[in-house]
DNA sequence: CTATCTGTTATATAAGATATAGAACATGTA
DNA sequence: TACATGTTCTATATCTTATATAACAGATAG
């Protein structure tokens, strides 16, 4: 799975490796068991430091989306199971996000849309 | 409205206080043409510093929430109209949200269910 | 005119986040 | 032995965030 980093965007350049990542796996193309390239390899790729994947993937192990072992590296943690606290994780996430939606006279419905839109292109494989 | 501030969050200070006045401005709790307090004293009622303030209020009258006049102060603006590029951006800000949740195994009408939740809390105030 | 209130701008400082670089360590494998 | 893995350490540079102090331009009230 290609990665690609935005070094002139606002977002940090972990944060867009960690994110990529979360939508590989979201999309199915990265797997259960699959391995990731190494922090050093993975560095040379993207053309970034080695500290900076390491970010990313240390953070991801402390989501729970990636296994990370000193001498086979780093792979897919098998799929999470449904956690309820998750919830209020998300509506916390999502009232900057709602509240500016309702300035800009958006329809909540035609945001359930654009949420069931954006479920679709990360489904397909981003397009 | 009361405006509060968590100095332990990760969220900088001027990104909650930009926040929780969309937030408001989306509640109805802020009206447009109703004047906001000027940045030294609503810096002076939540303890931070003039600037901090002014960098979220100059950052509101950028995204269209504020009108800002040098002698009258700060005021809401009139209700914006509907811009369809809004979707695109809306997209974008929903991406990692949504792969995180498919990930989560949360099904997509949880996650719209959430949605409205949020628009709810909103709408009725913050509870 | 004086005093006081707006937003705004300028300069300065300090702390934290981000990203880079180079080196080394513990551990496992070929 | 040689090489690979993640991990840790030190160091540096830049940007962001937040603070502090001061001043300016314009408007208003006494």
């Amino acid at each position: 799975m290609l990665i690609e980093v935005d070094f002139a965007g606002e977002v940090p350049i972990y944060t867009q490796v960690r994110d990529q990542i979360v939508i590989g796996i979201a999309a199915g193309l990265l797997k259960p068991g699959e391995t990731l390239p190494s922090v050093r390899r993975l560095a040379a790729d993207i053309g970034i430091n080695v500290h900076t994947v390491n970010k990313a993937y240390s953070l991801l192990r402390d989501e729970g989306f990636l296994l990370m072992d000193r001498r086979s590296g780093a792979e897919i943690a098998p799929l999470m199971t449904e956690d309820p606290s998750f919830d209020e994780l998300l509506s916390n996430k999502l009232i900057p996000v709602v509240a500016e939606a309702i300035c800009r006279r958006m329809d909540i419905e035609d945001f359930c849309l654009t949420v069931r839109k954006t479920y679709s292109f990360i489904k397909r494989g981003g397009k």
